[in-house]
RNA sequence: GGCCCUAUCGACUAAUGGUUAGGUCACCACUCUUUCAAGGUGGUAGUACGGGUUCGAAUCCCGUUAGGGUCACCA
C-alpha cells in the first residue's frame, strides 16, 4: 500500500513555524517513498473561523515549497478538504457508534458542565456517565423523545471503564494507557460539528491515510482515537508524534516570547531555502558533520525513526547564521533581484541591477538578511546626514583636512574610477607624506559613509562612481567639517 | 493535582554496549587587516542525580529530580 500523509492545520489565522515543520516533515516522508500529501482544512469549530486564514495557509506553505497531491485548492479523489464541508459523514458516524454502543447522547447544558466541574478540585473532572444528563440516566425512549423536540444533545465515547490501551509510536516506541483516565470525549457538538477527535479519525480512514505525523501535543488524546478505530472496527494508520519546539524558557513556542508566524520571518527577509533548512534540522538531523541541506537532500535523508523525542529550542541567532551562510554563497545575480524588490520596499528607486549587484557583493557578508544591507549601508542610497563624532574625534588631527583636500584633488584628476587605481593614488601620495594608509582611510570613510564601519573603502568609492564621491567630499570639506570641528 | 512524554556543551545535535564523547551556532583568544565583517588557527564548555545489569553504560533496567505536554460542545 502506498503512502498518504495529511497536514491538517485549523485556519485560525497564520501557519504556525511548528506548522511548518509538521508539514515539512509530512511532506519529506510522502515524497521520500513516493506517497502522496493530502491538505485537509480542520474548521469545526465556527467560532474560531478566521477570514481568509485558508489562502493564507496555502500560500505560506507554497513559499516554503511544499506540494501538495490533494487539497482544498487542487481537489482530489477524496474531496470536499474542508471539514465543515463534511458534516453529515460525521453525524452519520456518530450515530452509527451510538447505534452499536460504543457512543451515547449527552443532554447536559455547558452550565451544568461548568458546575460539575467546578465541584471537583484541580482538573479531576471527570464525565460521570452515571450521574448526568444522558441517555443512560433518562433512558433511551427519553433520550429519542428530547431529540425529536429539538432540545439540544451531544454525542459522548463510551469510554471503557478499566482497560489498557497500548499504541506504538514510531519515535517514542511503545505507550500503554488505562481506559479509566480517558474521558467519556465528546464527539459530535450541539450545534451538529464534530469536535476534532471524530472528524480526524474518520476523515483520517476515509482518506485512507496511512501514517499520521503531528505535533506531540496530540499524543494525550490518542487513546480516545484508539478506541474510535476499534469501535469503527478499522486499522489504525502509523503513528508518529513530533517533539515540540519550544521559546528560550522551554515552554511551547508561543506568540508571547517572539514571532511564531512563518509569514513574521518571510517578512524579515529570511530565504525560503534557508528557513526551511533551519525548521527540518529542528528535531531531526540526517547525522552528517553538515547543515546546509537542499530540500531534495532532506527529502531523501529524512527518516521518522531518527526524529528526536525532545522539545528543540528555536533559536534565532542559528537561523540567522544559517541564513548568512544561503547569503554568502547564493548566485549574486539571484540576490541583486531580490535584492531590487526590499531596495523598492524601502522606497530607494533607480537602480540598476548592475548598480544593486555590485552592493550585494560588497556587503553580503557582513549582514544575516538580505535587507539587512539597506540598515548596514544606508550610504549605498542616500547622502550621510550624520557622522560618528567619535569616530572622527579618534582619527582626526590638524592636518588631516589638508589631506583629505589633496585626496580629492587626486580624485578628480582620475578617470580610472576603479578600486585600484585609487588605492594606488592614495599610497602614492600617503608615501610622499610619509603616512600610513590608516592615517586617511578613516577620515575618508567619515567623509562618504558617516559610518565608522563598513565595506572596504576603496570598493565603496568604485561603486559609488567619481561624481558621487567628489560631490560627497567637497561637501563633507566645506559644511560638514566646520560643524564637526565645533562639537568636537 | 491525574495521566503521558522527555533529559548529551549556553543552543541545535552526533555517537543505536567499547570514541581522548564528535560537529555546527554562540562565546573567548590569536591571526589576517583599511574600519566592520568574512576567512584561518586554537580554546572554554556536556552525558541531571542515585542505584543496578555487564568484562565494559551517554547508550539497557529501576528509582529520584527537573522540564514539558495534556486534562473543553478548541484544534
Amino acid at each position: 500500500m502506498s503512502v498518504r500523509v495529511r497536514f491538517a492545520p485549523s485556519p485560525t489565522g497564520y501557519l504556525h513555524v511548528g506548522g511548518l515543520r509538521t508539514a515539512l516533515y509530512n511532506y519529506f516522508f510522502a515524497r521520500k517513498h513516493n506517497g502522496s500529501l493530502v491538505l485537509r482544512i480542520e474548521d469545526t469549530d465556527r467560532t474560531r473561523y478566521v477570514e481568509g486564514a485558508v489562502e493564507n495557509l496555502i500560500r505560506t506553505l507554497t513559499w516554503a515549497g511544499i506540494e501538495f497531491d490533494e487539497g482544498p485548492h487542487i481537489g482530489g479523489p477524496h474531496a470536499p478538504y474542508f471539514q465543515s464541508q463534511r458534516l453529515d459523514i460525521y453525524k452519520k458516524h456518530a450515530e452509527l457508534l451510538v447505534e452499536k454502543g460504543w457512543a451515547y447522547y449527552a443532554f447536559d447544558s455547558p452550565e451544568e458542565l461548568e458546575e460539575a466541574r467546578q465541584k471537583s478540585p484541580h482538573h479531576e473532572f471527570k464525565y460521570d456517565r452515571n450521574k448526568m444528563k444522558n441517555q443512560f440516566t433518562i433512558g433511551w425512549g427519553k433520550s429519542l423523545e428530547l431529540i425529536s423536540q429539538g432540545v439540544p444533545y451531544v454525542i459522548r465515547l463510551k469510554v471503557p471503564d478499566n482497560e489498557e490501551i497500548r499504541f506504538y509510536d514510531i519515535i517514542r516506541g511503545e505507550i500503554i494507557v488505562n481506559s479509566k483516565d480517558v474521558d467519556d470525549q465528546v464527539l459530535l457538538k450541539s450545534d451538529g460539528y464534530p469536535t476534532y477527535h471524530l472528524a480526524n479519525v474518520v476523515d483520517d480512514h476515509l482518506m485512507e491515510i496511512t501514517h499520521i505525523i503531528r505535533g506531540e501535543e496530540w499524543l494525550p488524546s490518542v487513546p480516545k482515537h484508539i478506541l474510535l478505530y476499534k469501535a469503527f472496527g478499522w486499522e489504525v494508520p502509523k503513528l508518529a508524534h513530533l517533539p515540540l519546539l519550544l521559546n528560550k524558557d522551554k515552554t511551547k513556542l508561543s506568540k508571547r516570547q517572539g514571532d511564531v508566524a512563518v509569514e513574521d520571518y518571510i517578512a524579515k527577509g529570511y530565504f525560503r531555502d534557508a528557513f526551511v533548512n533551519f525548521i527540518a534540522l529542528l528535531g531531526w538531523n540526517p547525522s552528517a558533520d553538515r547543515e546546509i541541506y537542499s530540500i531534495d537532500e532532506l527529502i531523501q535523508k529524512f527518516e521518522l525513526e531518527k526524529v528526536n523525542k525532545s522539545g528543540a529550542i528555536f533559536d534565532v541567532v542559528k537561523l540567522e547564521a544559517i541564513n548568512s551562510k544561503y547569503l554568502y554563497s547564493k548566485p549574486i545575480e539571484e540576490l541583486a533581484k531580490e535584492f531590487k524588490i526590499w531596495v523598492e520596499k524601502r522606497g530607494y528607486s533607480g537602480y540598476s541591477e548592475d548598480y544593486l549587484r555590485q552592493v550585494v557583493g560588497l556587503l553580503r557578508e557582513r549582514v544575516k538578511k538580505l535587507p539587512d544591507i539597506i540598515d548596514f549601508a544606508p550610504y549605498m542610497f542616500e547622502r550621510p546626514k550624520q557622522f560618528d563624532l567619535e569616530y572622527f574625534n579618534k582619527h582626526w588631527n590638524p592636518s588631516t583636512k589638508e589631506h583629505l583636500k589633496n585626496i580629492l584633488n587626486l580624485f578628480l584628476s582620475t578617470d580610472d574610477f576603479t578600486h585600484t587605481k585609487l588605492h594606488d593614488l592614495v599610497v602614492e601620495y600617503l608615501n610622499s607624506k610619509s603616512l600610513k594608509l590608516k592615517d586617511v582611510v578613516h577620515p575618508l570613510r567619515l567623509a562618504i559613509t558617516g559610518l565608522s564601519y563598513g565595506a572596504g573603502i576603496f570598493e565603496t568609492l568604485e561603486v559609488l562612481g567619481k561624481k558621487e564621491v567628489v560631490e560627497r567630499l567637497e561637501y563633507f570639506i566645506d559644511k560638514v567639517l566646520p560643524e564637526l570641528s565645533k562639537e568636537s
